[in-house]
DNA sequence: TTAAATATATCGGATGCCCAATATATCCTA
DNA sequence: TAGGATATATTGGGCATCCGATATATTTAA
């Protein structure tokens, strides 16, 4: 429990990156951005960048170097990862608004 | 991350709590059921005791011994907490049904 | 061509969730 | 009044998440 109240709520930022790159596409600055809106502090580079790079090893995403920056994008079997991932949040969290 | 695919979430289990003590009052071992229903394990006696014991220092649920149960409720402060724990929940998880 | 800014990446460590094993207490049954 | 079943509780430790600090690479600005 930590001093941002109950509920400390790790271990969910993997399935929130699967979840903002299913929209679209992004590089990691962006998703750290995303993210920050969503939960109002911002991931720090080692919070995200290992996520990612676990990710990757999984075969979940894939990356595609452009410049300066990497855009990060699912495969299809992170897209069916996210699909089981995310019947499995709703049955967890059923009622709660 | 772990064999259950991605997405650890591990971190949700306070959480969890007041949300189901919200709707009623429960012992320990109904509320391992319950969470046994949603999460398709039954959380072990370390985890949920030492979770409930937390609950209480922070004032957010109180105790009523009744025999050989002890009923879990949530204390006025424990529903507030819950209100701004699930408000932030859904800014989080946001469009993730 | 430096210098600053931005993006990516790694490392070490703190935190705390969660479990398995164990202990205690109460209730029920024979 | 034993013995089993059920509920509560503690302890020790594993392990993944997450952060702060630091390092590297690419782009832009001056």
């Amino acid at each position: 429990m930590r001093g941002d109240g109950c509920c400390d709520m790790r271990g969910f930022l993997s399935f929130l990156i699967l979840f903002l790159l299913s929209k679209r596409k992004m590089h990691g600055q962006e998703l750290a951005e995303e993210i920050e809106k969503r939960k109002g502090s911002k991931p720090s580079p080692g919070t995200i960048y290992p996520a990612l790079k676990s990710l990757r090893e999984y075969g979940l995403i894939e990356e595609r170097k452009e410049g300066k920056t990497v855009i990060y994008s699912l495969t299809e079997r992170g897209k069916k990862e996210l699909k089981t991932a995310k019947q499995r949040f709703c049955r967890i969290f059923l009622g709660v608004y």
